[in-house]
Order: C-alpha cells, then sequence, then structure tokens
DNA sequence: AACTGGCGTGAGAACCGTTCTCAACTGCTG
DNA sequence: CAGCAGTTGAGAACGGTTCTCACGCCAGTT
C-alpha cells in the first residue's frame, strides 16, 4: 500500500521455498505490511472483497504467512486476535490497546537471560516466547483515550 | 481437586466485591486451580457437566475469574485458548507446548526496565504486558516430545 | 497456438466455539 | 412463608473459521 520495498524480501521468502508469489497472496501482504497498526483478519478479508480476494483466501494467506514468520499475532485490548507484520528479525510489538497501533521493539536481549534462567530452574527445553506490551500511544491519550 | 487452601482465598475476593461464590463458580475455581496445567473451557464444561454445572455458567464464570485477576489466559503449541490460575501477585507462566503443564515465574523485575524505556522512548503510557514462555517440560521430552 | 496437469482460488455450506434468551431456581431479607 | 435480585441451565442464535468442490491460471509440452 504504501513502502514497496519489503515486498521484494517476500517475494524471495516465497520463492526460496518453492511457494507461488501469486497477486492475492501480495495483496493480503501488503495490507498487513502497508498499516501501522494490527489488523483481524476479517478486517483484511473486507478490505481486499472488492479486489476479489475470497475470505476463505485470506485465511489461508495468513496462515501461509505466520507460518512463515512474516506475520506475528498479537491481541488487542478486547482480546481480538490481530496480526502485524514484524520487521525482518526478531522483535516484540508494543500495541496502542486503542487504536491497535504496533511499534515494534527488540527485547530479546531481556528474555535470553530470563529463558536461561528459566531453562536451569525447571529442566523445561525453551523454544520461544511471546512477549507483547501493552499501553495508550500519545494520539489516543490526546483524544483521551477511549476514543477508537 | 488436590489443595484446599487457596480456595478460601477466592472467597474473601468474592465477599470484597460482593460478587456471591456459588457451588457452580467454586467447581469450576476449583477446576482450573487444581489442574497443574492449562485448560480450555471446552475441557471445564466436559469435566463439570457431571456435576449439573451448565456451558453458558462455564463461560460466564471464566469470564469473572479473568476479571478478578484470578484465571490468566495463556496458549498452547496451537494456539488454542487455554486458562490456568495464577499464583498470588504477578506472574508469567513458563508452559509446556505438548501437554500444557504450566509453572509459574515471577520475572516483572526484567520486563518493569524494559517497559521503562519503553515508554521513554515512545510515549506510549503502558498499561499492562503479556509475557508467556514455551518450552517442552522433561517429562514430555522423555516421552519423545513430539507426542500428547 | 492448443492441450494438459497441478495448484491456487472463490462461493457457499458446514462446523464449532461462544453468546444470548428466558424461564426456573437459589439465597437472602423481612 | 412471601418477595426480590441475581444466578443458572437448556437450547437457540450468532459469527468466525474451515471445508468442499468446481473453476481459472500458469508452466510445460506437443
Amino acid at each position: 500500500m504504501t513502502d514497496p520495498e519489503p515486498t521484494h524480501d517476500i517475494e524471495a521468502v516465497f520463492r526460496e521455498k518453492g511457494i507461488p508469489f501469486t497477486r492475492q497472496r501480495r495483496l493480503i501482504w501488503e495490507f498487513f505490511a502497508g498499516a501501522d497498526r494490527a489488523a483481524t483478519i476479517g478486517e483484511a478479508a473486507d478490505a481486499l472483497r472488492g479486489d476479489g480476494v475470497g475470505q476463505a483466501t485470506v485465511y489461508r494467506a495468513v496462515i501461509l504467512l505466520s507460518d512463515l514468520g512474516l506475520l506475528a499475532r498479537v491481541q488487542d485490548r478486547r482480546g481480538e486476535i490481530c496480526y502485524t507484520a514484524p520487521t525482518i528479525g526478531h522483535s516484540h510489538p508494543l500495541i496502542c490497546g486503542v487504536c491497535r497501533r504496533v511499534v515494534r521493539f527488540d527485547g530479546d536481549g531481556d528474555v535470553k537471560e530470563l529463558e536461561a534462567r528459566l531453562s536451569a530452574a525447571t529442566g523445561f527445553s525453551i523454544y520461544g516466547h511471546h512477549l507483547e506490551v501493552y499501553g495508550i500511544c500519545p494520539d489516543c491519550r490526546r483524544d483521551g483515550g477511549a476514543g477508537g
């Protein structure tokens, strides 16, 4: 939608795996990558209906993109499941609970150390983690915080 | 199911708020508190059907308990939504992705510092976070790790 | 250029988890 | 015991997700 740059990397990921990067998949990816906030699958389907992208296709593509690590699942304040495109590499979302704007940050240094301690203490072999931080962004705070 | 002790604290929480701690709510609470692993609402409903607890009641009670901070929502490896009773105070779950056993830990020191940095950097007013760590517990590793 | 096979897609039905509705019930208070 | 407010259970309704299957697109072949 806005920035065509990241799309090229994505195409390479698909090509590497031998998965076709179809028109629909491109549109779906661009919807999430071009948004500055997390969006639900329903929102993506609504937005792309006019482009001739079916609902089932959106579901399938989101699963595919998630599997490839190209979309991350997050929750808004009401617990609704949304998706957002991570920047390259591992990062965590700071989500505005009101407007769902997402700012990504790298908090892995903090978590890796914690994971090592946990692994030693519990004997679990740790394979991942999920960290989201919730806040209200400056814009929403200015607007009263309760607005959409 | 196992430890009757924590139930007393819960009753106090309900009484403080003037919310009736009914037989059904007690059973539902005991189901989650007595389990050493996270369970879905459906599992709770199945388990308590024989005790004459309706499905709708389980849903309502889980929402109530979550609102009171007495149940925490987590996800297993397949992304399924489960609930688990936190220990007193704020803690985070280390979840076995295979059997859903939950070990709770206090990782707030690590996160609080991160939150302060984020707040300063982004201008967000931070109201919460969600941290889950995923691993395979020693038992499941011994059993092959892929089972369950 | 036409044919063929394989995969992705779209429409709509099916499925299933969650919520809603409403009458019956329970536990209080007087 | 009567009256009241809040809770509950059964089943219907709802809505999001998945499934089914015929169709279309593309690449490779003739």
